[in-house]
DNA sequence: CTAGGGTTAG
């Protein structure tokens, strides 16, 4: 409707207005109408470019973007990618983490004149972070001329991904002590690092500082951090005090999981319960509560029990990740057969690729690897007990 | 007219 009105003044290809329109349908998501209106316009520039080239980068699609990117270094009219184009392409590798184009897109900044410009430096030091090339990360953001809260919390996540979570804390520190102001993102990842860590006081004391000190008011991703933090370290009461403060229809399945796994490991019978209803109550179409129980069953050898949450789930025919795949459990006299069924396992569906690993193992039967997966195929185990 | 950092767990 914006394209008609703007055709109709006659400005749909006035190289502002289109730009505008397009990264307008990106960021709603249509990216096929924003693709329509980038190839209609007549004249394109940078931004024309850079616009449809992030559209791309921002869904993931890593190909085409790389695609459009090389067709505009080919278009006569416009041949020079500026620091937005670059920040654009360096966050799509940074989401597949993959080193080597990161490198060249690098190299082509440090060619280009454009590596000192904080987007670029930015979206660097996430795409080394991001493919656990810490100490590539750490170059680039010492070298840093200006201090902004973007590269450090890139940093501060690369840190938390990778397990180095004492690094994220301490950078976290050094980052108000150097009069940085912490945003959402920020805390995100600092607490993230505190669960990892199992820092429960440090992470109680953070979500506190949120509101108290920065005048930030902590969202459900952050109470989930410290949900799942209390419930790792046993204190369930207070977890679940902690749901409490959430906004009530922000709460969702995720939350609620992680306080059913800390409950169910714990055999707190009561609010595990609870848990497993609120659970249900967020996501009746999901897969959440059941895979929770049976992974953590399977993790301590109950494969009966295990087998029940899958026939429970069976029956009601949850959808699971893309809806195509399925793993059951049949328990057989001495033993337990595993079937993958479906048209093609969908490799990102890892709860149920976690869960054949879990059964595998327990079976005695070593690793599951992704070729287990995508087959159609039975297998019987004997398993002793 | 365009931008970079985002949480669970298996």
């Amino acid at each position: 409707m914006f394209r008609r009105a703007a055709a109709r003044r006659g400005f749909s290809h006035a190289r502002p207005v289109s730009n505008s329109l397009v990264k307008l349908y990106t960021r709603a998501g249509l990216l096929s109408a924003a693709d329509a209106i980038f190839r209609e316009s007549l004249i394109k520039d940078v931004v024309s470019w850079s616009v449809i080239i992030s559209g791309y980068a921002q869904e993931g699609l890593a190909e085409e973007a790389f695609a459009l990117f090389a067709e505009m270094l080919h278009h006569s009219s416009c041949s020079r990618p500026n620091e937005f184009t670059l920040a654009s392409l360096l966050s799509v590798r940074a989401s597949a983490a993959a080193l080597d184009t990161g490198r060249q897109l690098h190299a082509l900044a440090v060619a280009a004149g454009l590596e000192h410009h904080v987007m670029v430096r930015s979206a660097l030091v996430d795409m080394y972070g991001k493919s656990g090339s810490m100490s590539n990360a750490d170059v680039v953001f010492l070298h840093r001329m200006k201090d902004d809260v973007i590269s450090w919390t890139a940093m501060i996540v690369g840190y938390a991904e990778h397990g180095r979570s004492k690094e994220a804390i301490e950078l976290f520190e050094q980052m108000c002590h150097a009069g940085i102001k912490p945003d959402h993102v920020t805390f995100i990842g600092v607490l993230t690092a505190c669960c990892h860590a199992g820092e429960v006081e440090h992470g109680l004391r953070y979500l506190n500082a949120m509101s108290t000190t920065y005048g930030l008011e902590p969202a459900k991703e952050h109470y989930g951090c410290i949900v799942d933090l209390l419930g790792r370290a046993g204190r369930i009461r207070e977890a679940e005090e902690l749901i409490a403060r959430i906004d009530h229809d922000e709460r969702d399945g995720v939350v609620w999981t992680s306080l059913l796994r800390a409950c169910a490991a714990r055999a707190e019978e009561e609010p595990r319960k609870k848990a497993a209803e609120r659970v249900m109550e967020a996501e009746p179409w999901g897969a959440g509560a059941h895979v929770a129980m049976a992974n953590l069953f399977a993790s301590k050898g109950q494969w009966h029990e295990a087998a029940q949450e899958q026939h429970v789930m069976k029956q009601k025919e949850v959808v699971k990740g893309a809806g195509c795949s399925s793993v059951e459990v049949g328990g057989k006299d001495r033993g337990i057969g595993v079937f993958v069924s479906g048209d093609r396992t969908h490799p990102q569906d890892n709860s149920i690729y976690g869960m054949l690993e879990l059964m595998y193992y327990g079976a005695g039967l070593g690793r599951c690897t992704p070729d287990h997966l995508g087959l159609e195929y039975e297998l019987e185990v004997t398993v002793n007990s």
